[in-house]
DNA sequence: AAGAATAAATTGTACGTACAAGCCAGACGA
DNA sequence: TCGTCTGGCTTGTACGTACAATTTATTCTT
């Protein structure tokens, strides 16, 4: 037998938390007195009294001098575990950001967890750094919106050290291609479709779209624009469709913007944006060219953010779940926690709000 | 001697320790081995035994069979401390604070602290679940955005629990009259003044006031916008002044202001808004007046958050230090932690911002 | 000089005894 | 009936022995 090897109060400590895997010790329960272990287990009260020691160390049993010795509650260490769960978004003050962050934080502290916030401001150095200071210490989860998804993921490490450490995570808006993760986003690809096809009903015909090249839901939304274009039956010129990445995100598309105008009789009478944030500063474009929204040009935007109800020109634009995708990222990654579920993906379908800021054309 | 009540193990482990604390024992060194132990202390091996053994369950020891038993790093423990800071903020989402949390976000992670964020929803309730959570593991600190702040505060215990337990906290935006401690606030009174100063500069005689009256800083405000008239020999008429409630804030200033306008020509010319969120609900009251801004009505807001640029027209407002609040907030307080700083209030003085909601009189 | 065997020291395992200290139920006495 | 006491149980402390397993330095062998 190799339980030659194995040291007698070794194998009665693991006899001993058999028995609370198997129930057969409940909370509270009195367990038989060292000197009944003893006889029981053939081995002397001395070696009972070494595993017991531990078990008591590491809170699995009570003794009480002249009472016995007891079980402890087990739950008392889930009941004592970490309960803190990280976000790690990309921004935290602009945009929608704060809704979804505000969605996760009112669901965790209903259901009694701390709330570890980080962003990375779209900068992978600064994921890592996140990562690191977010797993320093004990966590119960992780909720991260991937940095520059479209981009490969050097942090990759990281994530696959959460998985060892058996940390759950999800992601939120779009995911890391190279992981396999439950993933709570929009439907992108159809909201660039129904965007695009919204556009195109209404009589446009020269719509030009600006996205976000380094993240997977600008891609997507790209790839939905020029799908509905195919639909219909009308090319998407590449000369209106305008790529930035984050850095350029305050320059490029507003220039390229101002260039199409300039063009006269053949410029766009549409913008398709890639989100709201980028739409209200191509308002600013073309009111600097000297035309109007919606008279002129066309504008949606995206993600159904404050900034659409606040400009003048209320902005027509598709929705994004925000609060109830924090909320709903939330309540999935606990429920994998407490109860160890696996998660399927959840895809939310955005509706087109119509407002003020397009024209029917014809 | 009552030595003889205090076991030999104990009073053994009693000694190892003060060897620690007194430095004799320095990480890595080797200790004297059990049988020395015995024979110095005069006791047996069974007994020195059983002391190591439960100091290398704490981590202070650690036995290597065939090598010896060696002090373990105490400075693990203080290397493994917590650096975790709380912020716990009325709102998440809304406004400015996604900015306050931004700024201390960003020093935080810059300084390897983790930020844990939670929100009252300005709920003393939920300020006390706040709080319970926040505290439920170990902190370094805790920056806290009172809740109601001119009303009294229940959750004194709490913060009485906190100077207990020895976590620095200091306040933003203001602090609880119970409390004695840090504040970073902006010079609130001095701002109402310069809102109704500048106002009753540009010729305007009857203006209305609208102030939160369950938070210090409306408070404040208001008594600063009653100062500039009492300076100006100009009586602030009482029923031109409203203050509200939270729970009131979308209703009752709304209702006020209509009614207000409704008065003809004894309609105030000016409104002075608790905040610019407020003042943005009240262009709409004008505009369902059928009156303009800012021919018929002038508007100054407070905060210079994102809202007074957003909207229409532009309002003026005066500024709050946002970003830069948060920033500090987190800055101060890791000095207190890692230096024992005692740190002063800081009061930001709010400059006035002239956009176009504010009409000159006369 | 390099490797192998050995010895000494250390902690680990296992059993043993003895008595102290604390809890509890049942016997006992007022 | 109530309180007290006592005996028997429990775990706690303390010492003891013996040998195993591991490390390290030393010695021996090649």
């Amino acid at each position: 037998m190799n339980n030659r090897r194995i040291p007698k109060y070794m194998q009665l400590k693991h006899e001993l938390l058999s028995w609370f895997e198997s129930g057969k010790l409940q909370r509270g329960q009195q367990v038989p007195s060292e000197n009944e272990i003893a006889e029981q287990f053939g081995m002397s009260r001395q070696t009972v009294r070494q595993t017991f020691g531990e078990l008591e160390k590491e809170g699995w049993l009570e003794r009480i001098q002249g009472k016995g010795t007891f079980a402890r509650n087990p739950e008392r260490r889930e009941g004592e575990q970490v309960k803190t769960i990280g976000i790690i978004t990309t921004y935290i003050s602009d945009y929608i950001f704060p809704h979804i962050v505000r969605g996760a934080e009112a669901e965790l502290r209903s259901r009694g967890y701390r709330l570890l916030l980080s962003s990375t401001d779209n900068n992978k150095e600064k994921e890592m750094e996140s990562l690191q200071l977010m797993t320093s210490q004990p966590l119960s989860g992780l909720i991260i919106e991937p940095t520059k998804s479209a981009e490969g993921n050097p942090n990759l490490a990281y994530f696959l050290e959460l998985q060892e450490k058996g940390i759950p995570y999800l992601m939120i808006n779009e995911k890391y291609r190279e992981l396999e993760c439950t993933c709570l986003k929009v439907n992108d690809e159809a909201g660039g479709y129904k965007a695009a096809e919204y556009l195109l009903e209404q009589g446009h015909v020269r719509i030009a779209g600006f996205f976000k090249r380094d993240d997977l839901q600008g891609v997507n939304r790209l790839k939905g624009f020029l799908a509905a274009h195919k639909a219909a039956g009308i090319s998407a010129s590449p000369k209106r469709v305008v790529t930035y990445t984050t850095e350029q995100k305050n320059t490029l598309p507003y220039q390229q913007a101002l260039h199409m105008l300039a063009e006269g009789e053949e410029r766009p009478t549409a913008f398709v944006c890639y989100n709201d944030e980028l739409a209200v500063l191509l308002m600013e474009a073309v009111s600097a060219s000297g035309l109007r929204v919606p008279e002129d040009v066309s504008i949606i935007g995206f993600d159904d953010s404050s900034l659409a109800s606040a400009s003048g020109t209320k902005l027509t634009t598709l929705t994004h779940p925000k609060t109830m995708m924090g909320q709903e990222a939330a309540s999935r990654l606990i429920a994998i926690i407490e109860r160890g579920e696996t998660a399927e993906d959840r895809v939310y379908e955005p509706q087109l709000i119509e407002r003020d800021s397009v024209a029917k054309r014809n």
